[in-house]
DNA sequence: CAACTATATCCTACTTTGTAGATGATATCA
DNA sequence: TGATATCATCTACAAAGTAGGATATAGTTG
């Protein structure tokens, strides 16, 4: 049994969305993948206090980039998945899969209400 | 964009043994699907208040079953999903699989640590 | 019947997560 | 300098997670 760290619903998709945008994962990409991939809302706030939240578990790391010359083009915060930290999101993803796995609830098709 | 009604993590694991249970979910069983379906710890406790608050949201139903002629055999409070909490829990669980959906994290396999 | 064992639930107090509007920074461009 | 476009921080509160300890109720035993 673990007893063991596991993540808040909202750090798993903050965690997974760094794990897919890699290098370009900051405050703003992390909102939008989200939002686009999962189709959950986020806002920026939420994004920001989270990132920083999983950072002080030591599950995010930050860098900062060189500011560009467009527009708004300011340098950005970008965060990174530690090993500790990806080790956590599997470990939270895996334990989710073993619980819901096999439940019929239609998450193949069978969509509408009711 | 779906701004609603995303549940907590705790609040999936709970739902998801509702569903597998059926008539047999109550605070125990509960806990015990929990704790071998998936490895994650749960304390009576938090079942228990996490149950309630499923309630106030209309997720969820109760009933108390005949007390039974063994050591121990009190009449049990029953728990069963509503209509609105499965549907609540197959959006949160679609949600979440489309997020961690094709993420590298060795769902299947490759173990160990680092 | 009192004491004891086995299950089951409730209570309570507190910690951690989730949320997002308002505010402040910093870049280019007109 | 003022306007526009991103991006980040702050703050204050709401919601969810946690679990120890108290309480309830069944049969059993002496």
């Amino acid at each position: 049994m673990t007893k063991g760290t596991y993540l808040g619903e909202f750090e798993i998709y903050v965690l997974a969305a760094l794990e897919r945008l890699g290098e370009e994962a900051y405050g703003v990409t992390v909102r939008g993948e989200i939002e686009e991939r999962s189709g959950r809302m986020a806002s920026l706030g939420a994004v920001y206090t989270t990132l920083e939240r999983l950072a002080e578990k030591g599950f995010v790391t930050f860098w900062v980039s060189e500011p560009l010359p467009v527009p708004g083009g300011r340098s950005k915060k970008h965060a990174r998945l530690t090993p500790a930290g990806r080790r956590a999101l599997r470990e939270s993803a895996r334990a989710l899969e073993r619980m819901l796995g096999g439940v019929r609830l239609g998450l193949r098709g069978e969509g509408g209400r009711a």
